[in-house]
DNA sequence: TATATATGAGACAAGTGCGTCTCATAAAAT
DNA sequence: ATTTTATGAGACGCACTTGTCTCATATATA
């Protein structure tokens, strides 16, 4: 089935139209969501168990592309503040699998906290939040776990400004970064490289 | 009905629990609900005719509670920074409020910023941020928007933190307040008043 | 105390989503 | 060209949700 074009087609459509509709609905049901697809309900089932699978696929696909999208980092040998910034910049395109994510966010299940994938990436920010007190460029006073959550939180936001005032990739990124390190106070220190 | 004191017993009982459960599980029948709020399913729809209007009802409720905690603050006479972080600290003890409010944020139907209610809310952070930006307190290259943004969405951290890690009201305040203006980098600048 | 009324439990019909199935068709693979 | 297979349309039963209703009970009001 993995082989036909029209099977991986399908399942694509599928997977597009969860990541794009569950975030802003997610009551909807999987016969609007094959709509949306612009595929056969029946289609939907033959890809796609049920309602949770579909979910744990759109879930494993989101983590994937990121993953995919930060791993080419580790190459470049990057620490700490660096490697903060850096990994804003690559994630920040994949702004739609970032916001399927954070749909879950408030989730009673806590369905991302009890992930694996999420864990690694979660202590992959450790260990750069960790790095960046070393190297003096994030005060120790502050909690790691404030820190983390914060750091997330304005990868939100941008891709908030993205979307909704569909403001251009780099220049949020700027702003995230300065928002980030130096606040929205006066004298910001230097922050671009 | 609103004369009998069971009646706002059980009202206050069925908000209090559409405000904990709908934001974990956006999906929840009114049967569970009702049972959350240990209350009568039939009470339930005595009290309030539909799942629509169940919501609205605690919207108002959350919107009600939010503005009302901040009403004194006109005749302190406070403008732009100040303004910004007393609403904070006067606002974070509602945290279960502004976290009903935020789960809307992605919402399809836009049911935030549709809301007049929400509009003034804006409307006078819009105010306090500018004024920030007049004072020397937020720098002016740094889009009102974004500004605003980044505030929200720092009130939300914040509200996870103490929810989550069952972190101190006045511990999280402060932290709030320094990640705003000055960001997690080094040499933080006065920020207590 | 006597009256009024909010409540809980449950029955009820209508609607909807779910998951499975069949069959004809269209598009792939060979 | 022939075979294989993914698809769309639709029917089906099941379970659940919704919204309304009734009636006996408990509680508040007067």
């Amino acid at each position: 089935m993995l082989r036909d074009k029209r099977a991986v087609k399908s399942r694509r459509a599928l997977i597009e139209a969860g990541l794009a509709e569950l975030p802003e609905n997610p009551m909807a049901s999987l016969t609007e969501i094959a709509e949306i697809a612009g595929i056969g309900r029946a289609t939907l089932y033959r890809h796609f168990a049920s309602r949770e699978a579909l979910i744990e696929e759109v879930l494993k696909v989101s983590f994937e592309d990121i993953i995919q999208v930060l791993t080419p980092m580790e190459k470049e040998g990057l620490r700490g503040k660096q490697a903060m910034m850096r990994a804003v910049e690559l994630m920040l395109p994949l702004a739609d699998r970032l916001r399927f994510l954070s749909s879950f966010w408030l989730d009673g299940e806590r369905v991302l906290s009890k992930d694996p994938r999420y864990a690694l990436m979660e202590q992959e920010t450790i260990t750069s939040v960790e790095q960046a007190k070393e190297d003096g460029d994030i005060r120790k006073e502050l909690p790691t776990r404030w820190v983390m959550n914060t750091y997330d939180v304005l990868l939100f936001s941008a891709w908030d400004m993205i979307v909704k005032e569909k403001a251009d990739i780099g220049e949020v990124t700027a702003l995230l970064m300065t928002t980030f390190f130096d606040g929205v106070g006066p004298k910001p220190r230097e922050t671009q490289e």
